[in-house]
DNA sequence: TCCAGTTTGTTCTCACGTTCACAAAGTGCT
DNA sequence: AGCACTTTGTGAACGTGAGAACAAACTGGA
């Protein structure tokens, strides 16, 4: 009886577990690309940084794909958590505020090779449209709702200052965007049914400089 | 018996609590630039994005800073939790891969802001060096380890394309730095005692996907 | 077929984090 | 002073996640 995971996989798989299998995926790409068929749990957690005890029941969410006494086929699991996680489709991403950080976001290979399509590039100030970046036209932002409804978006990037963000959060949902990844240093309030997640950078630093004070007062 | 929490605050602080330290500060910055100079626990977890009981369990970890049918003195909660989580003092940090990120790093002012001071720009390609971003020159990466002694840099942050992560994280603790920010696709071994945060924002958006195609699937 | 060895999938326990709910401690009006 | 009202700080209940440990399931050799 295998043709039963395709499309019942109503399990609900942890937060925790799902922000590790991209995590995982990683792991399994690279030991593909070297050549690697088996890997045994302990020889994956190793690579993903991870207890294989961990590992081992984050993959059980996903249904059983290994073999005991054996381990996992490395393509074989590496489709069923590409499928799980949305990897398998493509994901259409507008990004708004093509600054420094835009410009990163926009350059970045990583997205691309993951799944994301940047479709449009948006920003408020005149002086940027029409500069192209890799490959792509930075447009006015009130394309916004035209190009979300015309390519599908579901997910957008937030990159402009923190007292546009709300703004262009809101204007976002309006038109239809439905999960949200913040780079501004705000909390956004968004109705329910969609998703943020923020990335504080400076938030990452703090946290490091509160245990670096620990460690010289200790 | 005021004179307590000075330097004795040896009770540790939980990771959770921590990580949303550096929220309650901004919030507590742009209230106190707005003119409020008393807040309730309620104000403060909505500005912060958290539930009020949270919040004031977070706090209590600090100490007891607020007056019971009052709330919190904006200005001197502000200072101890700034005080708390190392801000009050500042922090030099080292940018290492001054590519697309690390451009964007090296021009952003809200790590200034934070305590944070970049004094060194380092990478490995010749072409790059001598070039200025942010009033700082980029220099061969060989400098690390005299600028890290000289300065007495603990905090390094890896903008380096994923292969050469690793290395440039062993020379950092080599030299002495105790705590990397990470933003290559790639798992860090590090000696017990140094501390990796690391930044994704692949996953980041690949976690956003997941439950895109869940509401999609529903 | 049987057995020794390997590795998964899962159960159980413990630690951590969140939220509720309320006593304790303040304010200000009468 | 007394009382009604507000708000903090925390104990206790609950939920989620981590890790140890082990039975179940497979391999390969005798
Ligand atoms: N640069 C970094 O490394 C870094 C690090 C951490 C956080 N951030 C945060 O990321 C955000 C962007 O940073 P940055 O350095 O790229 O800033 P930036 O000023 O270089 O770029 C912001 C861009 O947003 C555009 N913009 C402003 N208002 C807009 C609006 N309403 N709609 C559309 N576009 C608008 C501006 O024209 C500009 O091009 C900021 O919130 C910043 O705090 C940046
Ligand atoms: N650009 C983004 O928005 C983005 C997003 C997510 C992750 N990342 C990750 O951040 C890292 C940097 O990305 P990028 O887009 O800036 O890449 P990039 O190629 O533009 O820049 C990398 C820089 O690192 C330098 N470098 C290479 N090897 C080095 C070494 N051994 N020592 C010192 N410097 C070295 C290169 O000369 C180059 O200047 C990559 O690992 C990437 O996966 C980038």
């Amino acid at each position: 009886m295998t043709a039963k995971a395709t499309s019942e996989s109503a399990r609900d798989i942890p937060e925790a577990t799902v922000a590790r299998l991209p995590v995982y995926l990683r792991a399994l790409v690279t030991l593909s690309e070297s050549g690697t068929a088996t890997c045994s749990s302990e020889e994956l957690a190793a690579a993903a940084g991870v207890n294989s005890a961990k590992l081992r029941k984050d993959l059980s969410y996903l249904g059983s794909y290994g073999t005991r006494g054996v381990g996992y086929d490395v393509d074989y699991l590496r489709y069923q958590i590409a499928r799980e996680i949305g990897q398998t489709q493509d994901w259409p991403v507008v990004i708004v505020g093509i600054g420094n950080l835009g410009h990163a976001l926009a350059n970045y290979s990583g997205f691309r090779s993951r799944g994301f399509r940047v479709v449009a590039l948006l920003d408020a100030d005149p002086d940027r449209h029409h500069e192209v970046v890799a490959g792509v036209d930075v447009r006015p932002f009130d394309d916004l709702e035209k190009i979300v409804a015309a390519q599908g978006v579901a997910i957008g990037v937030i990159a402009t200052p923190a007292n546009a963000a709300q703004d262009v959060a809101d204007r976002m949902v309006a038109a239809g965007v439905r999960s949200i990844l913040n780079f501004a240093p705000v909390v956004l309030n968004v109705p329910e049914g969609v998703d943020v997640r923020k990335v504080d950078l400076s938030i990452e630093l703090q946290i490091l400089a509160y245990h670096e004070q620990r460690k010289a007062n200790a």
